[in-house]
DNA sequence: GATTGATTGTTTCAACGGTTAACAATATAG
DNA sequence: CTATATTGTTAACCGTTGAAACAATCAATC
């Protein structure tokens, strides 16, 4: 733990380290994001479905007949972004645009059954995945962990 | 909260919901990391460092003579990856390639000058911003959150 | 009812971060 | 000496994202 003590070079190093790059909440979330986001998709497989999309289908099974301009802000991504999304979903099978009544500019996402069974496979196949990835830590922990990543989260508005 | 019961669809939504996407850590991690990210880049402005040059420059202050190999690895990315911040941070005046008297093959990573100030300026920057970023947690809170995020870094070796 | 201003979905373009695969130079083990 | 491994590097590629523009459509205001 003690480095600045023997370093060499002139007393630049001040002598409160305090904040080190490990210390970092920034650092330490890019680390772990990088390593779960590999389990999920691992867990997917090579052509299942990809985080965002899996969090896409999700949204639509969940409300159904939402607005892309609307699950682009529940994401929290561009509307330009969730074409290619859509477009996925909607190429596998898993999702139809459908026209609304009242308003001809924007098409309600509905989930297909084959989307609705889709998602249910992949959500089991990654609470599995996901349990059995963070094995090492405790339901307290998992728990408190994403209590404070929520609160995080609501920061950004 | 309660949608489940009022789904016009055929009942193929399962009765335990326990786990929806809300629930996720890998969810709430991208969220989470995307807002930190951001404010990160925003601290450090348009042509600052960018955070995984930060994060190789903050390792090469503390460990001079640093292999880009070892570096890499320490930052759990390829090498090839880590030739464009060397390059970087060579272009910037802030670390210098040294060859290394034993082996040929290699170059060592030496800080400059100008490049341990500009790691501490910096360093006093993103702690101050992350600080105010984080400010609706507590720092009991922050702590507990980076052990946590470090439990799961723990996970990939 | 015509005009102004927003909103929606979309395309195109660029940037970034990262990986893989190859390569020459060099080092190490058998 | 010969095989094997490692280092730094380049080149090509992929996935994610944002920015900017656009036509179609809606809402509000005169």
């Amino acid at each position: 733990m003690a480095r600045a003590t023997a370093t060499p070079s002139p007393g630049i190093l001040p002598p409160d380290e305090h904040a080190d790059l490990e210390d970092f909440v920034g650092y330490n979330l890019k680390r772990a994001y990088v390593i779960v986001d590999a389990d999920f998709r691992r867990a997917l497989g090579e052509d299942g479905l990809a985080p965002r999309v899996f969090s896409a289908l999700s949204l639509i099974v969940h409300t159904p007949g939402i607005t892309q301009s609307d699950l682009a802000r529940r994401l929290g991504i561009e509307r330009s972004g969730l074409v290619a999304i859509a477009d996925e979903l909607e190429a596998r099978g898993f999702v139809m645009r459908k026209p609304v009544p009242g308003d001809r500019r924007v098409q309600a996402l509905m989930p297909s059954a084959a989307g609705k069974a889709a998602y249910l496979e992949a959500l089991e196949t990654v609470r599995a995945h996901e349990a059995s990835l963070l094995a090492s830590l405790s339901s307290d922990e998992v728990e408190t962990l994403v209590a404070l990543l929520k609160k995080i989260r609501r920061i950004g508005e």
